[in-house]
DNA sequence: TCGAAGTTTCAGAAATCACTGAAACCGAAA
DNA sequence: TTTCGGTTTCAGTGATTTCTGAAACTTCGA
């Protein structure tokens, strides 16, 4: 972490100690979840400090180049987990972080679902259409092609077990969601009727519509 | 991909090509979710083929060396996604991937709290630790300490929202767990009264034993 | 006790990712 | 129009992660 080395008045060593092992940690979470770790870095110090902080403040203790700041603030704002406030009389722009953990929790949900979920399941319907005509010329010619058959049945039950955690990841973060309750009673719900460990019912999905489905 | 050139007898060319498309996608995710690339692929192959496959078979199609499969093999047997079979009268390992989704599903979130969730608790239980100390000595003093204080309830929200979110993933995912079902029920009971978007309820766990609460 | 099948380890190479520092760019207030 | 605060881009560099190829090691059957 940074030297941090002016102690600045008011704010105890310890403090300043503590908030670097936690900026530090967040950071280390933010590799493994995909989110670069300067980005972690700054959003921990946004979180963890009580005032807004501006580019010049988070270069200075983050040590990091303005460019990097920069950007990586940005972002931030786009997740909609961080927000531009200003000061009287200062034309400067200052950030603070979203102090409601839940809304955190909900807003980074959303985002990931966005970039990976959606993409994957775009990608799955894709890798499915490519053997499914080939599969219904021979399903039509009367022979039944058993390789493509499994092979369709694994991929159905993976674009299904996708479909779920995208539904309920969405209503978790929605706009209109209510948060873990309302997923939880997603989850509960007859609408997915799934979650029994060893149940054989896989392919669900059949034919549906892949353009319509995933915005992405 | 792998050029995979062999046509191998049985199997049409469409079926390998949509194959290796569905291993790059899913080495894709692995490289976001913090699995390695590779062993990603490895696992993509062994869920999409029908036949059990050796050591050689993942070397020769995904085109990687001994060592990077054998290693990466052995951790998916690790991870309970991948299991181990044998051929009457071959000495020869064979390797297979779980056929249920939703299995596999929970074994992956069981390894992921274990690597991440619980070492992440375990920190800002530390990290709290460290101005914890100097606080209460403080406020025994008589001195209401306003940064450490409001240091503190940022973390003590932090906390609870990992915890829930432990709880959560070891319902569903736990040797006892019966999957969603389950984790829904979870969500609902009182034990995690959660969820509300802009409540500010923040800090519930208050001074819970760091070292008895997390194993590694 | 040998040898074959299989596993693990490791140094170095390759690939990937993140960051810097500088420059170009933009918009608006003075 | 200039200046200021700020953003964006990018080539080059540094750091980290991943992979290879080979060797050492383990296990077990003959």
């Amino acid at each position: 972490m940074a030297p941090a080395p002016k102690d600045t008045p008011g704010e105890s060593n310890t403090l300043l100690e503590a908030q670097d092992r936690f900026v530090a940690a967040w950071g280390q979470m933010g590799v493994v979840w995909g989110i670069s770790r300067t980005m972690a870095e700054v959003h921990a110090l946004l979180y963890i400090t009580d005032e807004p902080l501006c580019t010049d403040d988070v270069m200075d203790r983050l040590q990091i180049s303005r460019g990097n700041a920069s950007m990586s603030l940005r972002a931030l704002v786009d997740w909609g987990i961080v927000t531009r406030t200003h000061k009287r009389g200062d034309r400067k722009e200052y950030f603070r972080a979203e102090q409601d953990v839940w809304a955190m929790a909900r807003a980074i949900v959303r985002e990931r679902v966005k970039r990976e979920v959606d993409p994957l399941l775009a990608n799955l319907y894709e890798i499915k259409d490519l053997t499914q005509r080939p599969a219904k010329a021979a399903r039509r010619a009367g022979s039944l092609p058993d390789p493509l058959e499994s092979h369709h049945r694994r991929l159905d039950a993976l674009i299904d077990l996708t479909i779920t955690l995208q539904r309920v990841a969405q209503t978790f973060s929605g706009p209109a969601g209510r948060g873990m309750a309302a997923a939880a009673s997603l989850l509960q719900s007859p609408l997915l009727r799934r979650g029994r460990p060893a149940a054989d019912d896989a392919a669900v999905v059949t034919d549906a519509d892949p353009a319509t489905e995933v915005p992405q």
